[in-house]
DNA sequence: TCACACCTTGAAAGATATTTTCATCACGCC
DNA sequence: GGCGTGATGAAAATATCTTTCAAGGTGTGA
């Protein structure tokens, strides 16, 4: 158990992959156990000094559910939590002072706008690192690698992340297309065969118009890869493959869109690099390639000009 | 006793107190809690994992000096001061190690890309945000909320930035249009005035597509906006505002689209809220709207489903 | 609508870890 | 050498953590 318990602390005790997971398990998890691990993500300064019992009154359960939750944040038990615990609240107090941490306010004068904001994309991106499962990068990009053709599906502020990857795909040779159109991309979809690859992404992970188009790839044999906020969404079960995003708290002023998409590129930006390693003898004079055909598109002063 | 143990934690938990009081502490000690003592300087984070009894065993000692030792220490037992030990240990190793600094390798594992990827774009995150001019931010932001009516031009990863800002925009009631095809962009551009806003994204500053309606644009009397890597760029010369992204090396597997992508969406974002708070009145029940509008496209899964 | 199966939950028993107690031992001083 | 003082560890006592189990929900399919 020494062992063990030694490895999951190395893992798990280094800062943000903490609040990552809670954010990422919590919504699925029993309520119980939710208010548990939000407890612990709000506080963890705070919880670290507390023991399964008190722990447990102050969430209003019982310490059978402690233990359960801080197995499920992926302790051996709640002692293990504890000591990440306060591993997490030492570091985070040495980084970000807690006004950066506030909600945007309506009278935030733009300085504390700018930290904020970047503020949270840096710690979303941190999360979502943490909570990224590489074997099912490792599968994804795989499928891509090998696919014959490949479709994204993305809608609203996801479409404009699908675009991404399919410009950045098609720069490397690859065939990919993007939808935004739901109908189209059902139609599409639906001519997608074994070995081709069909990509969702959505934030909210139950976005109809995205998971239509995706069954029918599934349906059809194609690979199919999810990147979602909701590994327990309905999008999970048409999905072979499933990319985590981390998930952050939304209000009036900070919607959903931003950090999400943060998130979403990131993911892509892993695929792609992924795939441009995998077929590097082809992508890489590709890429060059790309770059002198834009050339002329600049205007001839120096790029180091005054 | 929690509330000792909560201040004893609070003072001693932080950082290289620790080692100190070791040193100062440990001449005046018995022999057999020196030598605890100068196991748990020596290595916190290796002592943070093991129970009083390894401890003991470690030092070959018993629990009962062990529990002495950390009286001594300042803390209420040896729990107390595994969590400080914990929380110290974490505090040191808290810099990134540098690998993840290194540039990206053709046959770096999927999980280093990853570390690498994100890495780097919290980077660019935080030379972005140190970077921003908030004057010009704030005569952003001033000009748009007046705007009768915004065009934003970009080309290539560019223009996904400008679709993203539009889509923002008109989310709370802004007239704004995205422009990707460059002739279009001149076409539309003549029919702006005094009191509309032009606002170019450009990366290298120096996109002639881009400038051109720019250009046109600024010539018409219009308020003319940059966000741009090279505020030094040929688009200076034709906007009245300048907002700086941070720029980064690229290398071939990094290519530059990835962080200045990340940083122009900072920007977008700043952008979006300034406008958002200075128009709250309108803007807050706009985006209500839109988010209820939005909810029947999700499927009836409720979101805490499972 | 009901019954079934499965999941969630907390109480209490069981196991571990921590703290305390206490007897022993070593060392230095008279 | 005897005596007192403090250091030390074994073991008991306590606190803390973990597991088990039965009761109570919840959703599903007949």
């Amino acid at each position: 158990m020494t062992q063990n318990a030694k490895e999951s602390f190395r893992q798990r005790g280094t800062g943000p992959a903490l609040a990552a997971k809670v954010r990422t398990l919590a919504p699925t998890m029993p309520r119980s156990m939710q208010r548990v691990a939000e407890a612990v993500a709000a506080d963890p300064a705070g919880c670290a000094q507390l023991t399964v019992t008190a722990l447990a009154q102050r969430t209003g359960t019982s310490e059978a559910t402690v233990v359960r939750t801080a197995r499920v944040l992926g302790y051996p038990g709640y002692r293990d939590l504890r000591l990440a615990l306060a591993a997490f609240a030492a570091q985070q107090q040495s980084g970000a002072p807690a006004s950066v941490t506030a909600d945007i306010a309506v009278d935030d004068p733009l300085a504390d706008v700018i930290a904020k904001l970047a503020h949270d994309e840096r710690q979303t991106l941190a999360d979502t690192a943490a909570g990224l499962d590489v074997s099912q990068l490792e599968a994804a990009v795989g499928a891509l690698t090998a696919a014959r053709r490949i479709d994204v599906y993305g809608i609203g502020a996801s479409a404009l992340v699908g675009q991404d990857l399919v410009q950045k795909l098609l720069r490397i040779g690859l065939i990919a297309h993007a939808h935004s159109d739901p109908h189209l991309a059902v139609t599409n979809a639906v001519q997608l065969r074994q070995g081709d690859v069909a990509l969702a992404i959505t934030h909210s992970g139950n976005t109809v118009d995205v998971i239509e188009p995706l069954r029918a790839a599934f349906d059809r044999g194609a690979t199919t890869v999810a990147i979602t906020g909701r590994p327990d969404g309905a999008v999970a079960r048409y999905a072979d493959v499933i990319l985590t995003t981390a998930v952050r708290r939304e209000s009036e002023l900070r919607p959903a869109a931003m950090s999400s998409r943060t998130s979403q590129l990131l993911v892509v930006d892993c695929l792609f690099v992924g795939v441009a390693q995998r077929t590097y003898e082809h992508a890489a004079p590709a890429l060059s390639a790309s770059y002198e055909a834009l050339a002329h598109r600049h205007s001839p002063e120096a790029p180091t000009a005054r």
